[in-house]
DNA sequence: CAGTGAGCGAGCTTCCGCTTGACTT
């Protein structure tokens, strides 16, 4: 009898349910989504009730031509996609194409690979749920609408660029972080006074050790001095200890969006290098699938951990638990992310291995038990004045999870109380306890900070925007899209007051900080605010952060079939489709426009905008007869922050030096950064030279120099066919235009002999035969 | 490699969510 042959999404999955499924099935994947909606007019047709235009795409055409052959020549066709909106809609589209009925075809599902799950799968098939499938292509089509539709509107409106995209998921990224940046840029710090006292007392072993208490905090400088004041010549003694047993719960396991976020706080990996190296673990049969909302763990997989926790740490460290999705949008169509097998510690692959260890960690915490924690509170009296002090502190009874794993936070969800807990000496009430010195010390409230890779996806998880195998590309989209940028921030120096109370003498100091420095954070460029402004003035129903949520409620009605998807389609596209063509009819171009003074020495006029070719600034209008004047802004300016003074020092290049050699030396800031012209060449400034101060005497000999190097380097120029043959780091090569062709060895020792015929052949034959590149693997 | 910034308009772009390789630089 011919086998059946079953379907599944991905191929590593295909091979491992083969293994189990044994002989009469042969198990093939379809590598997600084989149909999808033509581009041509939305593939849609909107005036018959948003009939879907199918086609397989080409990179799919292999792939369902493979399936259909099979499918005829198998016995029983069985479908089993992730069981979720989107699975069911993949095996509906199965059905489609391999000619199956659906309403008898056999679909099956599981959320765990395990041998249990599937044969009970397989035992309990049902046919394709329709309902779940129209609220798939009810969401497919409302983004194709929304992004077809938004789109256009943005190559009309604005100025620059025509690759700009809007869409229901990336649009509502961009806006977080351009409201992030808006609110640091509004954001005025205050300062309080922390009051610190530290005393000193005897350890278990009889050593003095210091340990420090605090006061209520002072809101100024005045307040803080004479409370130190206050306390010249006091004495203090303990009048409470308070002992409180407190726990530590291990974190669920991981989700693909948790793995992304302490993948960053612990390893420093953006969110596609985590996806790229779990791929590799997963496809490796290292873990389980990489993509899922899931925090459920298999039967099987608790039992391996306890095993493993009970053998390595012993029993009393085991303690099972059950975890629940907090998050109402999740679909749960796989398990947590989680080892295979939980006796392999680490794995042999460097590039993976820290990710598979925090992975498995993460893992054998969740099933292990809590920590025990006693934290103890002594409040201290001043005889001089009614404050009190408070010295905490935390004892480790139990480690329990905290053995193989701590959770990592972003620092600003800690607590105040959370930074300073550390040990105590023993203590005792009416104890006398020797001051050391008392300190003011001057603290500033700190903004939000800027987001992560890895916080947006937390932040866009909460909302519900976006799925586990799409956060990763959502940031790609928004950063090549130029909307927003991951960089550096540099901070700026901050001073502080200190005062200090130390043997009956109150002293002033002042001490400086660092502040606002932020590394590899989400900026905000000036085209994502401006175009994030734009759908916020006209789309402000779809920018809005309950949008999706709104949506996946009716998403729900059309999966229960309480709802006619192509009823709730209608209901979103008349008057989305009404506000779009008001947008395109009225709406102004848009290009950011700031004014920022007016020039003191035309009188003119002086803006920030958007030009063509990115954000600048302006001085005069295009009307005027006179041309107005352009400089571009650096990248770490902003339209919305830039001021007069920053704008005109932006004026002051290209600044010529003066003569030399007869021919004008001028600085200039390019495409690639800040550079001296002369006698129409080029040589790139330094970083340890400043093009707006650099000096004409400076700038000589730099010439002199580079231009000595790339004469050096330069073997032969054939000026006509703009081809050079040129020495480099690995010999000689000849340059056409951009491209690099290689000289064979045996013409590499007489370069400088060869003929302008030769050249050419040595180009056709190394274009004819292009050299094999071995992929570069990455520094880990 | 090192410019530009206005307007005209051909022909193009664009979404989200499932999956992996097959391609260069």
């Amino acid at each position: 009898m011919a086998k059946n042959l079953l379907i599944v999404e991905s191929p590593a999955k295909a091979k491992t349910i083969e293994k189990i499924l044994g002989e009469n099935f042969e198990v093939k994947s379809c590598y997600g989504h084989i149909r999808d909606l033509e581009k041509g007019d939305m593939g849609i047709d909107v005036h018959n009730n948003y009939k879907p235009r199918y086609i397989v795409p080409e990179d799919k055409e292999k792939v369902v031509r493979e399936l259909k052959s099979l499918a005829k020549k198998s016995g029983e066709v069985w479908l089993a996609t992730d069981e979720d909106r989107e699975g069911e809609a993949i095996s509906w589209h199965l059905c489609e194409v391999l000619g199956l009925d659906p309403a008898t075809t056999k679909r099956i599902v599981f959320h765990e690979i395990t041998k249990p799950a599937i044969q009970s799968a397989v035992n309990r098939p049902r046919t394709v749920d329709m309902n779940l499938v129209n609220a798939q292509q009810a969401r497919r089509i409302l983004d194709r609408i929304v992004g077809f539709e938004l789109s256009p509107v943005l190559w009309r409106k604005m100025s620059m660029k025509n690759n700009l995209s809007a869409g229901r998921v990336q649009s509502v990224a961009v806006r977080i972080i351009a409201e992030r940046e808006r609110e640091i840029n509004a954001f005025t710090a205050t300062s309080q006074f922390k009051i610190e006292a530290v005393f000193t007392a005897k350890d278990l072993s009889g050593k003095t050790v210091p340990f420090t208490a605090e006061g209520k905090r002072q809101s100024s400088a005045e307040n803080a001095e004479n409370f130190l004041k206050s306390c010249i010549g006091a004495n203090y003694s303990v009048t409470d200890i308070q002992v409180k047993p407190a726990r530590k719960t291990p974190p669920p396991p991981f989700t693909t969006s948790t793995l992304q976020q302490e993948a960053s706080r612990k390893l420093g990996y953006g969110v596609s290098r985590t996806m790229i190296l779990a791929q590799k673990l997963y496809e490796s049969g290292k873990i389980t699938y990489m993509r899922t909302d899931s925090v459920n763990l298999s039967e099987t997989a608790t039992e391996a951990t306890t095993k493993q926790i009970a053998s390595q740490y012993g029993r009393q460290y085991v303690q099972n638990r059950r975890f629940k999705n907090k998050n109402e949008s999740a679909q749960e169509a796989h398990e947590a992310i989680r080892p295979t097998y939980m006796e392999n510690m680490t794995v042999e692959d460097s590039d993976c291995r820290r990710l598979y260890e925090l992975i498995w960690k993460r893992t054998m915490a969740c099933q292990m038990a809590d920590a025990e924690l006693e934290k103890t509170t002594a409040k201290i009296q001043i005889s001089t004045n009614k404050e009190e002090l408070s010295a905490t502190g935390e004892v480790l009874k139990f480690d329990g999870f905290l053995k193989v794993y701590m959770e990592d936070r972003d620092d600003d969800d800690l607590t105040e109380e959370e930074r300073q807990e550390g040990m105590l000496p023993p203590l005792s009430v009416n104890q006398v306890l020797p001051l050391r010195e008392m300190k003011a010390i001057e603290r500033f409230s700190r903004p939000l900070p800027r987001y992560t890779e890895a916080s947006l996806v937390k932040k866009l998880e909460e909302l519900g925007i976006g799925r586990p195998s799409t956060y990763a590309p959502t940031i790609s989209t928004i950063v090549k899209r130029g909307y927003v940028e991951k960089r550096d921030k540099e901070g700026v120096k901050r001073d502080f007051r200190i005062l200090e109370l130390r043997g009956g003498e109150i002293k002033k100091l002042v001490e400086q900080e660092n502040t606002g420095a932020e590394k590899s954070k989400l900026f905000p460029t000036d085209l994502g605010l401006v175009v994030t402004d734009f759908l916020k003035q006209y789309f402000d129903d779809i920018m809005d952060y309950n949008f999706t949520a709104r949506i996946e409620e009716e998403f729900d009605e059309v999966a229960q079939g309480k709802m006619l998807w192509s009823k709730m389609i209608d209901d979103f596209y008349n008057p989305f489709k009404k506000d779009v063509e008001k947008t395109i009819e009225t709406a102004e171009r848009i290009n950011g426009e700031r004014e920022l003074g007016v020039d003191a020495q035309t009188g003119k006029k002086v803006i920030a905008r958007m030009g063509r070719y990115g954000p600048m600034v302006q001085i005069g209008d295009v009307n005027d007869e006179e041309k107005p004047r352009f400089a571009k802004l650096k990248n770490t300016q902003s339209i919305e922050t830039i001021n007069y003074d920053e704008a005109m020092e932006l004026f002051r290049l290209p600044r010529n030096l003066g003569s030399f050699e007869g021919s004008d030396l001028t600085v200039n800031i390019g495409r690639f950064g800040p550079y001296i012209a002369h006698d129409k060449k080029f040589y790139s400034l330094g970083k340890e030279y400043d093009p707006y101060s650099i000096s004409f005497e400076e700038a000589v000999p730099l010439v002199v120099e580079k231009r000595a190097a790339k004469e050096q380097r330069t073997i032969k120029v054939f000026e006509k066919e703009k081809i050079q043959v040129l020495r480099g780091p690995y010999g000689p090569y000849i340059k056409q235009g951009l491209r690099n062709f290689k000289l064979p060895k045996e013409k590499q020792e007489t370069a400088a002999d060869l003929s302008l015929e030769e050249v050419k052949a040595i180009i056709e034959e190394v274009k004819a035969n292009p050299p094999k590149r071995v992929p570069r693997r990455k520094k880990s």
